[in-house]
DNA sequence: AGCTATTAATAAAG
DNA sequence: TCTTTATTAATAGCT
């Protein structure tokens, strides 16, 4: 590229070599820098000179963040972490088929109302769309209904506990006037929240 | 470099740097080779498009090589090891998650079927809720797909009418000059509900 | 994909 | 090494 081409092999006049090392390798990164700025990309590059030193560049953060992005990219890997690689293949892999078998689930709910139409109208959507916000409205319901058992529930023990309380407040008056017992306070507002453990006997 | 500079920026044209991406590349991994055969350098590049597209190159052996003597030039080394772990980890959870999920699913099958939801708990409500919740959104979102499709067709329709009209216009009056037609006005403003019908020829 | 007019990179020399 | 400069190489904008 200036004062004569020169040929694709290597260098062999040492001086020229290193000259050339240095001003091409700046125009690489400087490339590289251009390509990930113009076309939004991600680039790592690493260079090792003859003698083994290195020269690295990581657009868009760290290159241990991109070499751990390449390892993802490319599944080949046989690096140090087999297992661990391994495992999280597994892993991915059963993540996969939960997957699928969620779809197949969801696609037998949309069955039971769309009857199997994989492509809807307008018309359509719009009835499953009602269908659902009837479905959603009952689940709502039933929730309402298992709190207001809950809080049913919890009414009574505080009933069973007050007279519990009572009973054992009169016991004490009736055996021993000189005790002073202060009764133990249940008309505070029902949380929806609350431990049992508290209301056992 | 030709037919006028350009700005150091990301091109927002998706077209434009679609090119620019790949012959940019080309020309970097062209000039990374070149570096190493000219002066006996061993580099690695990769490359992630903005869409996560990996390519790359690794002049003498293979990425993986080169990957594992810059572990050992840059210190680095045990933190992708300890990343994978945190990754397999988080794919662990992920996976109970989805079992979970999976599981409220079939209930929820169970449910439109039998109607009772008296085998459901209120977090497992909750979650199907939530996910009928989620289904109702991507159909409404087809919805509104569907409909703006169905608008733009009427626009192309109107546009054809109009020329229709203006021709037939034209016609009248270089045959007819005492015969007074009113055109069909059709630059009504686009309701979202319309009849089809209507519009059909 | 190809084609050029330009710009950018750089080999050789100072 | 840094600068300069003559050339070659890369590529932006078009088809």
């Amino acid at each position: 590229m200036a004062r004569g081409k020169i040929q694709m092999k290597r260098i062999e006049n040492p001086v020229h070599r290193q000259v050339t090392f240095c001003k091409r390798r700046a125009g690489l990164l400087k490339k590289a820098k251009e390509l990930s700025v113009l076309c939004d990309a991600e680039i790592g590059v690493f260079i090792f000179s003859s003698h083994g030193k290195l020269y690295e560049l990581a657009t868009k953060g760290t290159m241990q963040g991109l070499i751990e992005k390449y390892m993802k990219s490319n599944r080949g890997s046989q690096l140090t972490c087999q297992s661990m690689e391994t495992q999280s293949l597994a892993a991915q892999q059963e993540i996969s088929m939960l997957k699928q078998e969620i779809e197949i689930l969801q696609k037998g709910l949309r069955y039971t109302f769309e009857g199997g139409a994989a492509t809807m109208s307008l018309d359509e959507l719009q009835v499953l769309e009602k269908n659902l916000e009837i479905w959603i409205y009952h689940i709502r319901s039933t929730k309402m209904d298992i709190m207001f058992q809950e809080i049913q529930l919890l009414r009574n023990k505080e009933e069973i506990l007050e007279a519990a309380n009572k009973h054992l407040q009169d016991k004490i008056e009736n055996t021993d006037g000189t005790l002073n017992f202060v009764p133990m306070m249940t008309n505070h507002p029902y949380p929806l929240t609350l431990q049992n453990e508290i209301f056992e006997f």
